[in-house]
DNA sequence: TGAATACTTGACTGAAAGTACGGTTTTTCA
DNA sequence: TGAAAAACCGTACTTTCAGTCAAGTATTCA
């Protein structure tokens, strides 16, 4: 990694935990560079302004999540083949890792950037909109794959099955962000879990 | 109403939509008095600072939930008296209020001031835990009333089912926000729905 | 070793945020 | 109806913030 590289993405690192925790206007360049320990044009030396950082935020953060699903999907999909177990695996492994959080999830930009539509140009909302719909297509796909073999014992869409992983994540950081505790997260992640054993797991005997 | 309660309101109604749109601290105070045709005395003659209007923003937005849910659950109520079906039907008639709002739900402020938590003093903080309590002892009541008739076919604790109410809900914004799709939050609603069902519901037969 | 790359120095602008306080009008209610 | 209380105005001031500019220096890597 050249030298550069290096010194943006600690710009950035400085820049995501205060957006997490403040928003993004409350997040001024003058203190990420107090903290970075660089001057203001150094930091316009990477970024032409505030909405690239932005982007560059985001796009890292979405990248970043997309390379964890995979990897702990991958590791599901290792231990069992057929696609519920491996779907209730994954989630269960989901929960150990936010278990392993002592601070819980710190905050999803996603989440943060949606609430401040208004802040951010087009292109911006329109590649967080693609991260969600990204989250939609990966879940869409379990889920049929799951809803191939099982018959589902209610009317459900695969579509609203898969938003609603992301949508328990989501709520799930709101929540024990606001409670102060980061089992919400957990326990939240395995009510989903339970649900889709309940709707697609064959009754014993 | 005297004539100074009207105009906070109104100030409150301007700064709120702004909250919910761009943030706290990108909500200008030199906006919310253009919008309201009022000077900067004036506002600072109703709020002695941007911390009191915070303050003042949530606890009118919390009450304005709770006696919304009051209302919802105490119709779903007067239609049926076994606990499950009336959990049931205040699920679906909520559904349907979110159907009614064509552009979506507002936004949370709870969800907002958990996100900007190093904006706020203790106080407000504080506040905003007690909110998300507030929904968690609603719900667990309700939960528990139906685990008293009907025994739970998983193993799950009333306050993780409560938080999952507030869950849904605070995820579906979110994500129908950040997909430019208010039809989430209704599907969603329709999910935890059919979890309830498929949980406490005796098989029929 | 030399050309990119990665910064620093420092001064500056224009806009907006928030504070302070005395003065003025408008309501309200007795 | 009139005086006190409530509601609001004018203005001046201090900070902070995003962003610009020109010119220079240090570092890195090919």
């Amino acid at each position: 990694m050249r030298k550069g590289e290096k010194t943006r993405e600690r710009l950035m690192d400085i820049a995501e935990s205060s957006v997490l925790a403040k928003g993004f206007s409350a997040t001024s360049i003058d203190e990420i560079i107090a903290e970075a320990e660089i001057t203001k044009s150094g930091f316009f030396y990477h970024f032409k302004d505030k909405n690239e950082l932005a982007q560059a935020l985001l796009e890292r953060y979405v990248e970043r999540e997309n390379v964890l699903l995979d990897d702990l999907f991958k590791k599901a999909a290792d231990l069992h083949d057929d696609p519920l177990h491996i779907f209730l695996i994954g989630l269960k492994l989901f929960a150990d890792l936010m278990a392993d959080m002592p601070k819980g999830h710190p905050g999803c930009l996603v989440a943060t950037y949606c609430y401040h539509e208004r802040l951010y140009d087009a292109k911006v909302i329109e590649l967080n909109r693609q991260a969600v719909l990204n989250w939609r297509n990966r879940f869409s796909k379990a889920f049929q794959d799951i809803c191939d073999r099982y018959p589902p014992r209610d009317d459900v869409s695969v579509e609203a099955l898969a938003d609603m992983v992301s949508n328990t994540v989501e709520g799930a950081i709101v929540m024990s962000k606001a409670l102060k505790e980061p089992k919400v997260m957990v326990d939240q992640i395995l009510l989903l879990r339970s649900y889709i054993k309940l709707l697609f797991q064959p009754v014993p005997g």
